[in-house]
Formats: structure tokens, C-alpha cells, sequence
DNA sequence: CCTACCGATCGGTAGG
DNA sequence: CCTACCGATCGGTAGG
């Protein structure tokens, strides 16, 4: 009565697929992602590859979701525990740090290098990432008013400071993975935290 | 005795097929330039594209100094006549947001994508920008420590704003290409003030 | 999941 | 600068 391919090894093979799809676009880009590529990494057809998702468009698709919850796994997931505020904000900027630092994706923050990517490329992709980066943007907006709410004022706007962490971010990413400059880590924590108003 | 292409002709083509490829490369990235779809662009063969630079790769490399110049020219060129000091500073900051609020480049800032791209892919290129881009930091630095001294301190370390500013420029170049928000050269423009301790 | 194959496009060359 | 062409690779399909 089992099918010869159950409905759970189907999902693990889509997962090992996107999985290393992630690891390639990180360093060639979504556009970078080839099927042929991709299947002898992975010792299989490009049919085989082409199976689960439909089109490379949709596997592009799957990649970017994936990168995201990479992304929420390693720097918002570890807060859970701890109420909005100040300490709150504070273990963010350190995960992050630690992110950027000690990166999950080979060629450095994959949400910042699809950004970069796809800005110009009007379509299906473009629009998801818009949602993921714009969702980001407002709940960092609402960590920061949050530890700001707790703090000795005046402040300056949230979305103010969430500019500058992004960007920050941004500068850390690039100094590590193109200037492969050591002190970069330690120079943006002390900037996030200096912007954030956590150490006055 | 004239021969039947001069030199100025032959320099004038290159310009025209450079300053094609980099409008190209902006938005498709310097992985996304083809010669065919780059020749048809100019109304050309691939072999004319070919002939001037000797192979792709090289038109490439061609592109990405032809983008550091735009920036340079935009950016850079206009603070010629001021003295080192907090109001060059202060113009630098303004010519920069203005850069990307109205920017050259279809796609955005050029560099800022090119550094996204290249960062994990080892060769020519990426030590080319790797050079660009450290000597843009170190100007900038310069130009922060100089208007440092002129200002009431003290002041965090150059290297630190240096890195907050340039923060600033990719987060407000993200905020107007991919999610399009009208508030961004403003809000850019107040935080890097702010970061330059150039209204307090 | 595979092999075998499709038309299109890639960077580049030969010859003029 | 062109036309004509090269082998390689692209995304994807047919059939099993």
C-alpha cells in the first residue's frame, strides 16, 4: 500500500534541492542559479530538479523564502523569550552582528545581495523580496520604539534609527565580505548600539 | 593619407559601447551583461563589441571603472574648490544624497551593487572594485576626521562614522530602489548630518 | 527520478 | 566594422 515515493521523502528531497539552491544563489546570484549547476551538485537530472518546483522561476522562489527564514532562525528566533525593550533591542544588534560575522550563506547576507539583485528586475521575485525586506524594516521600527519607550529621552524617530541599523548592517556585510576587513564586526556593534542609545 | 577609422573615432566607439554596458550592468549586473543583447542595444555585431575591448570580461572591467568615474564626477568632482572642514563635509553629504535620490545609473548605485555581486566571486573584478572601494572609504574618512577637527568634540572614531555614513548610503539606496519610499533621501540626509555631528 | 532531446542563446573566432 | 559560424550551455519537455 506505501507509494513507492512517500510524501515525506518527496519533501526532504525538495528541501535538500532548495537547500543547496540557497548555497548557490548566495554565490552567484538568483539569476546566477543554473538547473545544470545545481543538479551535479546534487548528483541528479536536471529533470529531477525541475519535479518538485515546476520552472528554475519557481525554485528562485523557494530559495528567497528559505533565505528569509535563515535569516529569522538565526537573528529574531533567539529573542523570543524576551519581552520588547531595551535588553531586547540589545540582543538583537548581537545576533545580527554575530550573522554577519559568522554568516549561515557562503557569499554573505543573502537578503542584502538579492536587494542589490533584483532592485532593477521588475517582477514575481522582486515583489516577494519587497515584502520581506519591508516587513523586516517595520518590526526592527517597532523594536527600536519599543526600547526608546523605556529609555531617557528625547529620541530621535524609530524609523530614523532603523535606517541607520540597516544600513549599518549593510557597511558590516560589505566590509566583511569584500574588504575582509577584521574589525568590522566590533565597529558596527559599537555603532548599532551607539545609534540605538544603548550606551549613554 | 587619413586612415579609415582614426583613433579618435576608435576611442569615440568605445566610449559609446562602454557607457551602453554600464546602463546594462546596472540593472542586469556585471554577470548579466551579454554581448548579443549589449550589441543589438547599439545597433551593432557582436564582433563590433568584441574588436575595441577583446573579450567580455575585459568590457566588463571597462564598465565597472566607467561607474566609479560617474560616481567621482557626481560626487566627488564638485567639492574641488572647498577646503577640508565640517561645510565640505556637509556638501559631500548633500551631493551624495542627490546622487542617489537622482541617480545616474538606472539600477542605483552601481558600486553598491557591483560590491553585492562580486563579493563572493573570486578574480579580476572583484579585486578591482575591492580597490575602489577601500579608496573611496579612506577618502571618506579623511574628509570626517578633517571637519573633526574643526568641530567641538569629542568625537567617535572617523573609522566608525565613516562606516555609518556609507551604512547610510546603501540603507537609503535600498529604501529608494526596491521599496520606493518617497521619505528616504531626507531621512538619509538628516542621519548622516547627524552622524557627522554637523548639527548638534 | 532517469535518458535523450528541443530551440535559443552564450562568448568568441575566421575571414573579409 | 560585418556575416557566418563554432562548441557549450541555457531552461525545459517527452516518454518512461
Amino acid at each position: 500500500m506505501s507509494p513507492r515515493h512517500s510524501a515525506a521523502e518527496a519533501a526532504r528531497t525538495r528541501d535538500r534541492i532548495v537547500r543547496a539552491a540557497v548555497q548557490d544563489a548566495s554565490r552567484l546570484g538568483l539569476e546566477g542559479l543554473t538547473l545544470g549547476t545545481l543538479a551535479q551538485r546534487l548528483g541528479m537530472s536536471k529533470a529531477g530538479l525541475v519535479g518538485p518546483f515546476g520552472s528554475r522561476d519557481r525554485l528562485q522562489m523557494a530559495a528567497l523564502d528559505q533565505a528569509g527564514e535563515v535569516f529569522r532562525a538565526a537573528v529574531i528566533a533567539p529573542l523570543v523569550d524576551l519581552p520588547p525593550g531595551p535588553e531586547r533591542l540589545a540582543r538583537l544588534i548581537d545576533g545580527w552582528v554575530e550573522y554577519l560575522a559568522d554568516c549561515p550563506f557562503p557569499g554573505g547576507c543573502f537578503i542584502t545581495a538579492a536587494s542589490a539583485e533584483l532592485d532593477g528586475r521588475p517582477g514575481p521575485l522582486r515583489e516577494r523580496l519587497r515584502e520581506i525586506v519591508a516587513a523586516q524594516r517595520r518590526s526592527l521600527t517597532e523594536e527600536i520604539a519599543a526600547a526608546q519607550a523605556e529609555l531617557p529621552g528625547p529620541h530621535r524617530p524609530a524609523e530614523e534609527v532603523a535606517t541607520v541599523l540597516a544600513g549599518l548592517a549593510m557597511a558590516a556585510n560589505q566590509e566583511i565580505q569584500l574588504l575582509e576587513d577584521p574589525s568590522a564586526p566590533a565597529r558596527a556593534r559599537a555603532a548599532m548600539r551607539h545609534a540605538a542609545d544603548l550606551n549613554t
